[in-house]
RNA sequence: GGGGUGGUAGUUCAGUUGGUUAGAACGCCGGCCUGUCACGCCGGAGGCCGCGGGUUCGAGUCCCGUCCACCCCGCCA
């Protein structure tokens, strides 16, 4: 029978005790965490947030008969006085355990079935389950941990904005469908039949609004809503950190979000080097064979065209000409690969989609050996190892090929090995800037350009003559800040100028009757005296999940969707009542 | 939309070439126990083998379909 609360009010959480409080009456609230009877004493563990105490039973106690009723997860209070633990019986692991509470009153405020999952230990129990439960999997350590951790990170970048003059303000949840992008979550409109608002995909028309109405510098940590699929660093809602700036040039971002990026660090203890690295779009394709690269595990991609222009080796010389590529990386310390991995990383190469892949490798006395040394001939394959300084003991891996394909399937390669090796050290945090993006990129299906970013990002001053002559390769000013190879955020200055947006849009294929139908509101907007403005978006999800070493995102959100977008726990989507279905013109 | 891994007790798992009564650990219930802290000891209960078909004398095991969870590709301006 569950008991009221009466008067009963906590003096100390459950983490609280010392040796200093030793003789004092307290009075704990909590979680039974575990009982240990021993028949005549009787020790309970009891759980809060903050931690863990033990509060005895001694032997005759008034409130034993009633201790005996208790089991784990039943809510408590216990009155009594904290006494010092003697030296053989303190436990070192709690940081209470230098003390105790013998109890003197026991207050059973509530009762609780046995929980479908142990609570008081972080064994492993299947997500399914954890998500179904998802009030009770909330209750153990990792993600009272995580949750922790994700307040305290949110209060240092509300502190941050605020001393740096960001203004914190609210955009519409309810808004504008904008069919370009990721699929938008519809919302039918019961005032308007067969009308629809869309959550947005995030705040971007509206906090460059703010800009143009001169509220200078705007900061929100904000839901953002897709519909499209999901992944381990995906949920079909997550949170940003949207800032936009008026007035600003990437380096103005830069200079506001890599002190944020410290301030952040420090909450777990990390100092960080500034100013981050920048990197060009182009370099970490070609370098790197991805737009987010890690760079903890080194391991450059480097350009081996040189050594087959003139290689008596066809095949790559026939590339080379074709205006194709030939590359490598060289891997450390691979003296104890055995062939048979090297093979592996053939076939790996192969399940990747590659057309190949070369190796060449010299040996730990020197022997040089490869998968072509007939076909290319030592003086060649030398040659090769001599470019790239594969030193003995190394093995290079080559493909070659149309030079995007090439780097990507090494870049796949060199992190499945980094991986293997354990080179992505979890403790090393690296910051890049990869700026310099493409504006456009070529759909090939649909025979048009595509805006990289979005339609509203300004082109590099230095581009603007390309706009219509090449634009292909005109470049943006965009940039994605990525840490440990993790895009954890991306941002551009924006076109201030309706002149110049009317011509993206063109070049897009947007008609100005489209483009004032889509985003006529704002098109209009801007006539009317916009400052240059720009941004980012912070991925807050991923930055907590980096921080704490998770794998997964829904191990930092409170209530997270599975990877078919249903909540377990509540039971989300459903189907709805037929007169709600009327009411909305859906039926 | 495509590919992969898994689904057996409340939980985490084992389960032989298809063969008799489907096991273990933890948890749970009962008993004993005065210094435990993953307390210990003794005893007990607990199963739609994800679901639906099929093959077979016989299916947890083989086949087909389907659902759920996770990972990856496509997708995510």
């Amino acid at each position: 029978m569950a008991e009221q609360l009466g008067e009963l009010s906590r003096t100390h959480t459950c983490g609280a005790l010392r040796p200093g409080d030793v003789g004092t009456e307290v009075v704990l609230l909590g979680w039974v965490h575990r009982v240990r009877d021993l028949g005549g004493v009787l020790f309970v563990d009891v759980r809060d947030r903050e931690g863990v105490t033990q509060v005895v039973f001694d032997a005759g106690a008034a409130t034993m008969a009633k201790a005996k009723r208790l089991r784990s997860e039943f809510v408590v209070g216990v009155a009594g006085a904290v006494r010092r633990r003697s030296a053989e019986t303190v436990n070192p692991k709690l940081d209470t355990g230098e003390v105790e509470v013998a109890v003197r009153e026991l207050t059973i405020l509530n009762e609780a079935k046995t929980p479908p999952f142990p609570i008081a230990d972080d064994t492993p129990v299947s997500e399914e389950v954890r998500l179904r439960y998802r009030y009770l999997d909330l209750r153990r350590g990792r993600l009272q941990a995580n949750i922790g951790l994700r307040h305290r990170i949110t209060a240092t970048i509300r502190r941050y904005f605020d001393a740096q003059g960001f203004w914190d303000i609210e955009t519409p949840i309810l808004t504008k469908s904008t069919p370009e992008g990721a699929r938008d979550y519809l919302v039918p409109s019961r005032v308007h039949a067969g009308e629809f608002y869309a959550l947005p995909q995030s705040p971007q028309l509206f906090k460059q609004i703010l800009m143009l109405s001169g509220m200078d510098r705007y900061v929100q940590i904000c839901r953002c809503f897709r519909d499209e699929d999901l992944r381990a660093d995906r949920q079909p809602e997550f949170t940003q950190v949207d800032v936009e700036m008026a007035f600003a040039r990437p380096t103005t971002i830069f200079g506001v979000i890599e002190p944020l990026m410290a301030e952040v660090m420090s909450v777990i203890g990390v100092t960080l080097a500034r100013p981050f690295r920048r990197m060009p779009y182009s370099e970490a394709m070609a370098v790197y064979g991805t737009d987010k690269p890690d760079l903890r595990p080194g391991m450059p991609i480097q350009d081996i065209r040189e050594v087959f222009r003139a290689s008596s080796f066809r095949v790559f010389r026939d590339i080379v000409a074709g205006g194709g590529t030939v590359r490598g990386f060289v891997v450390p310390d691979s003296g104890a690969t055995s062939r048979s991995e090297v093979d592996g990383l053939v076939d790996e190469a192969k399940a990747l989609g590659g057309s190949g892949l070369v190796w060449a490798r010299r040996g730990e006395d020197g022997t040089i050996t490869s998968s072509v040394m007939k076909a290319v001939g030592e003086a060649d394959v030398t040659r090769m190892l001599d470019a790239t300084g594969t030193g003995q003991g190394q093995i290079l891996l080559v493909a070659a090929g149309e030079p995007d394909a090439a780097s990507k399937l090494l870049g796949q390669l060199r992190l499945n090995i980094a991986r293997r090796r354990g080179m992505l050290k979890a403790d090393h945090w690296e910051f890049v800037w990869v700026v310099d993006f493409p504006l456009l990129e070529w759909d090939a299906e649909a025979r048009r350009y595509l805006a990289m970013h979005h339609p509203f990002t300004s082109p590099v001053d230095e581009d603007l003559d390309l706009l219509e002559r090449e634009p292909g390769r005109a470049r943006a000013k965009a940039y994605d800040l990525v840490l440990n190879g993790t895009e954890i955020g991306g941002g551009s200055i924006r076109i201030h100028d309706a002149g110049l947006q009317a011509r993206i849009f063109s070049l897009l294929g947007i008609t100005p009757e489209e483009a004032s139908l889509r985003f006529g509101f704002f098109l209009e907007a801007l006539e009317y005296g916009t400052p240059p403005h720009g941004g980012i978006a912070l991925g807050l999800d991923r930055i907590i999940a980096l921080l704490l070493n998770e794998s997964s995102i829904r191990e930092v959100i409170a209530f997270p969707k599975t990877a078919a977008a249903v909540d377990l726990m509540a039971g989300a989507p459903s189907a709805v009542d037929r007169r709600q279905l009327k009411e909305l013109h859906l039926a």
